[in-house]
DNA sequence: CTGGTCAAC
DNA sequence: GTTGACCAG
């Protein structure tokens, strides 16, 4: 064998060891703070961000969210759903990891353990499977809310099948999520993490030229009724939470669909 | 899919 | 603290 050849496997073994481990890097990855440059999905959205009443925003690469340190929990979550980010991809999970973007400090998972109460996602991830990084990144307990094991298993569970449907169908959908944070809520944890006792969910769906929203308010028990039962405007979400969805829309337009609590331009 | 608990390492 | 097996809706 000549040098060359040598030099040229050693070269290309040094090569792949490179890769190798940036690809581990990537996938040892703790902290999920967003890197220079690389400007996360979510805020590119901005436009359809809602306000916060907590004045605490966070981006993460692929959602973006708003905290309540009084409740420990998001009061909203936002996010893009694209047809394309639907996969078949199946990640383990893994643990769910304090959100070190939170200035206030999320709580941590241990206020679930035993509380008789699921670490309920908001922004599912169901919907982040296009990735390892994007699956992972919704294991931040900025993004969970305790909700009953059949209730998050049963129509909340149905209801994000919904939207993947309607995802999959419309080719992409922006969706913004929460429980209903009230004042005296029962809590959970020594950090006193706050029981919603309603959750809602807002879509709007952008992608044909007539721009549609629908909203659900689903209470927090589990439920055998059909979905488009707990349709409700917009407005009556904003009203109940104190969020402003969609502001940077035309006046008009704005309040001619967040007023309508008609269904009948989605299919079920 | 949505989750949980438990034992073993 | 982590991992994998097993369970529930």
């Amino acid at each position: 064998m000549t040098k060359k050849k040598i030099l040229s496997i050693i070269a290309v073994v040094i090569l792949i060891a490179v890769l190798g481990y940036e690809q581990f890097l990537d996938n040892q990855k703790e902290d999920f703070i967003i890197e220079e440059g690389k400007k996360p999905k979510a805020a590119t959205n901005q436009y359809f961000l809602p306000t916060s009443t907590t004045n605490q925003v966070v981006h993460h690469q692929h959602y973006s969210l708003s905290y309540s340190e009084k409740h420990e929990q998001a009061e909203w979550v936002a996010y893009e759903l694209k047809a394309s980010d639907l996969s078949r991809n199946n990640f383990k999970r893994p643990y769910f990891e304090i959100d070190n973007a939170v200035k206030t400090k999320a709580a941590h998972w241990r206020n679930y353990k035993n509380s008789g109460y699921d670490r309920g996602h908001l922004c599912p991830a169901g919907d982040r499977k296009f990735t390892k990084t994007a699956h992972d990144e919704t294991f931040l307990t900025s993004n969970i809310s305790p909700q009953k094991h059949a209730f998050n298993a049963g129509i909340w569970n149905r209801l994000e099948q919904k939207v993947r449907y309607w995802a999959r169908k419309n080719d992409g959908v922006f969706v913004i999520t929460g429980g209903v944070l009230e004042n005296n809520l029962q809590t959970i944890g020594s950090e006193n993490v706050a029981v919603p006792k309603k959750f809602y969910k807002v879509i709007l769906d952008k992608t044909s030229s007539k721009i549609k929203m629908i909203a659900f308010l689903v209470p927090h028990k589990d439920s055998k009724l059909p979905l488009y039962k707990f349709v409700v405007s917009v407005n009556k979400i904003e009203a109940l939470t104190g969020i402003d969805f969609f502001k940077e829309l035309e006046d008009d337009l704005e309040e001619r669909l967040e007023s309508s609590s008609s269904y009948k331009n989605w299919s079920f």
